[in-house]
DNA sequence: GCAAAAGTGTTATCATTACACCCATGG
DNA sequence: CCATGGGTGTAATGATAACACTTTTGC
């Protein structure tokens, strides 16, 4: 490869046979098309995962549920814009938030081909005051959507089953439980979220063994039966000992 | 929910406050960006993973590497985008291809803003013959490249941890491989990828344990050493077979 | 016959599963 | 005192990890 590289170098200094020098010129020739963000917000509830939907406003989709989404602005990344959105409907910053998908079939938005970028949020639910209630918006427990408007249903899937599967490989629930939680808690979330049943016991010991829940000293309250300890997650030390992990599982 | 559905849908047909009747009308409002997607194309060869270039041909970038892409066509599936991309660079088609990432920092193209999305495909080097040699394409170790024309270093990189981890869950591996390949190779290819060494009977006893590969009968040949067999991956009784995990563990 | 890699089992350790009783609180 | 869920331990099973010698081929 080295050989290639002096050669090949060489000619082009002396010849530039068929270089491109106006690189804006070349990016002013490509098509463009519109696009979009659309946040999929995800917050636990009384034993249920929800997700938070306004009303759509086109005619077309009319009285059907839509995602929080905007279009993308001149300049802006995408990621600052799902951030923005999110601020601007929740009024919080700061979220956990990723990309997980972006959603192309030329036909997807009647309005014409609109790309959308679709990003997974989680955010405990009683932190949020919904100071705007434009357009209805409010949490919708996942499991009883039955339509949406565009193909956000299907978005909305397949960030489910992308949280499905993170969940279990990182520490994404701590962010959709208050600060302090109890174990029950702890252990509703995943079920709600996996659609499993877990054993109880195994359940803690496995936790406890992971040895990064931090334990409050405070008492659940306000409970019709014997309060559990509540615990914060111990992200400073996740960080620092999170694993390589090597193993062959299909 | 009942409820509010109910009332709001009753005002809305009365009175459609402010809804959207011209989608078309929206969506020309949008800004609109340039978007290209990205092949970062995998082979394995030589035990070494490696990864298909070619010269940029953007003066600015003039002697470094760059990844196979092109701009999306007007109304064009990404995903077609990309397969089109690799048809015309390899002549290959119905390659394995997986969306990745966008990319969508403001300034990652010099031309102005452009969107990229990055797929990743996998191939099986021995198959393929580049009879376009047009901007010295070929196959470049992956541990070898230093730098790369836009943020395309980046973005391999992200393919490559990506690379890493789908292959410890699913069965991605085989496309890389030519269809009859020696327990051996098998085992290369994963060291190379995950950059490990693994202990030669228990990767045997793993995968056999799995019983999803098929003993052609047939033998390595012009080895200088004992030949070994030769097996083909099932991918039809993986389709069948592969089960549903529920394991916390970060 | 030598070099090089193929092929092959056992043991120890660790993680996962299944399972049942007493305890603390509110009502 | 009753209902509800909190809190706890053990035994069986299955997965993983460590480790060495014989066999087959090409040269």
């Amino acid at each position: 490869m080295g050989k290639e590289v002096g050669i090949s170098t060489d000619d082009d200094r002396q010849f530039t046979p068929g270089l491109i020098k106006d690189a804006r010129k070349l990016v002013d020739s490509y098509p463009r098309v519109p696009i979009t963000v659309d946040c999929v917000i995800f917050g636990f509830e009384e034993n249920d995962l929800k997700i938070l939907l306004i009303r759509s406003d086109l005619e077309i989709f009319k009285g059907e549920w839509s995602l929080l989404g905007d279009f993308a602005a001149d300049n802006e990344d995408l990621d600052e814009a799902a951030q923005r959105v999110l601020q601007q409907r929740t009024g919080m910053h700061d979220v956990y938030l990723e990309q997980v998908k972006i959603f192309s079939k030329p036909d997807r938005h009647p309005g014409g081909r609109v790309l959308t970028v679709a990003y997974c949020s989680l955010l405990s639910i009683e932190h949020i005051k919904l100071d705007k209630i434009e357009n209805e918006l409010h949490w919708h427990k996942v499991t009883e959507i039955k339509s949406m408007a565009f193909d956000h249903k299907e978005i909305m899937m397949e960030c489910y089953r992308w949280l499905q599967k993170r969940i279990q490989e990182h520490p994404l629930g701590f962010n959709l439980l208050p600060k302090k939680f109890s174990l029950r808690e702890l252990q509703n979330l995943y079920e709600a979220i996996l659609n499993v049943k877990l054993d109880r016991r195994n359940f803690r010991k496995k936790f406890f063994s992971m040895d990064l829940l931090i334990d409050t000293g405070e008492m659940e309250d306000d409970v019709p039966h014997r309060p559990g300890k509540l615990y914060e997650f111990d992200f400073a030390k996740y960080e620092n000992t999170k694993r390589r992990w090597t193993g062959i599982d299909f």
